[in-house]
DNA sequence: CCTGTGACAGCACTGAGTGCCATGAGCGGC
DNA sequence: GCCGCTCATGGCACTCAGTGCTGTCACAGG
């Protein structure tokens, strides 16, 4: 009840991001849960109806980019022309939302510390990777439509990217931000790509003419056939 | 306010079998976002409190069984041997989810048409099937804690059957039932078993002086290899 | 000077979820 | 047969997220 809101009559929105500012602020010294939302718009100094403007929810205040960053990588993914090998077109989707989180560190591994210890949150987040998931899906199914399976296909390959990007995210994130983020994901998503096809490196240089001939006794379990494949093809 | 709870008085705790029965039937009626918590406890004639005292929120009574399918599915991954395959060990869990679901039909379709358009429900759902995700990728870690890159190849697969798992069982539920759940999710897990090991048929009378050749330029994908690979051994 | 239009604050309301306490039914001990 | 224990339940009051509505102020254009 004063005139705080003098600091912030710059910009464009700074509303927005006092409150994110604030929100973090009070989230890391007393708890996501042990802050109101007034305890927020009070630090920042706007009416509680404006917060609910900017966010739907309290737990949106805590993902303040991802709607553009699904909206980039649905751009991204529309772009792309048809001669593009749809896996590793997802891949590269995969690594423009790493990117993303590559962008603030600090900030990122912040929200991490959150995510990891507070249940609602932890379920917000799975709502917004599902998100991502269903967008990679739906490009893969229009790129599979003329094949058998091709939904199943689309479904499985995208939950696989997904999990191999979050799997490189969460090793990257509990480093604190130290490690080489686009190398971690990038061996992720290797090992899908190896196991569903898309060249996995560039590989322009490839020989057509090179052959490989694998023998394998017809009682052998399918999956030692395919390391067999794997090894002599030098992948993985 | 009246004496309507003699008519409950016989089992165990029929009383949660009730709220559930009540909340199905108004959510059916009015639909769930109009159906207050309220509006259940009047119905099945109990106190508020008890509700949240079965439930711990109103999206779980939509979900009444799944934390006994968790548990479930938790035990049978604990009882395998070490001798198991582990890719068909975890297609096996699933299965154990898709049964309870087919026990159900005229209640798992209801249920599907329900969280198909209420998003909160939705966003509950992934949250329950994060928790049978992780239980699969908590099994597979163990059984791959020797393995190269072993916590990730157990995300990915883990994250693969559950897509595989859910296409199917979509696809059973938008039949109404009507299909053979069982045949439809075996083909989903088959494609998985293929792109990861773990070989997908018994595979019993197999001559072990049978050879197969395969030829295949080093530039293809591996998955068109793996697919030669299967029609050369006449699987799939 | 008047009049939209849009961002904001304040207020009142609904509904989910929780803590606390009273009641009442079953039950073992004395 | 009575006391006291426990446990399931009901009822009440409270917090807090989220929404609808209204009033206000700044700023645009005529």
């Amino acid at each position: 009840m004063s005139s705080e809101k003098a600091d912030l009559g710059n910009g464009k929105p700074p509303m927005r991001d006092a409150l994110v500012a604030a929100a973090f602020q009070l989230f890391l010294e007393r708890g996501y849960e042990q802050t109101t939302v007034d305890d927020i718009v009070a630090l920042a100094g706007v009416g509680r109806r404006s917060f609910f403007r900017y966010f739907p929810s309290k737990e949106d205040v805590v993902f303040p980019d991802h709607e553009r960053c699904l909206a980039d990588m649905t751009a991204f993914l529309a772009e792309g022309s048809d001669d593009d090998e749809p896996v590793r077109r997802v891949c590269d989707a995969a690594r423009l939302v790493l990117r993303m989180y590559a962008e603030n560190p600090t900030f990122s591994v912040q929200r991490y510390r959150l995510t990891k210890q507070v249940p609602g949150l932890r379920a917000y987040e799975l709502s917004v990777v599902w998100r991502y998931e269903r967008a990679l899906a739906e490009y893969l199914r229009r790129r599979f439509a003329a094949r058998r399976d091709g939904t199943l296909q689309a479904d499985v390959i995208a939950a696989a990217v997904v999990a191999a990007h979050n799997n490189a995210l969460r090793s990257w994130l509990r480093s604190d931000g130290q490690d080489e983020a686009s190398a971690t994901v990038d061996h992720a998503l290797a090992y899908v790509q190896s196991a569903f096809g898309g060249a996995p490196a560039p590989l322009a240089e490839s020989q057509p003419e090179d052959v490989v001939v694998v023998v394998s006794r017809r009682g052998a379990p399918l999956w030692r056939v395919v390391q067999e494949i794997e090894s002599t093809l030098g992948r993985a």
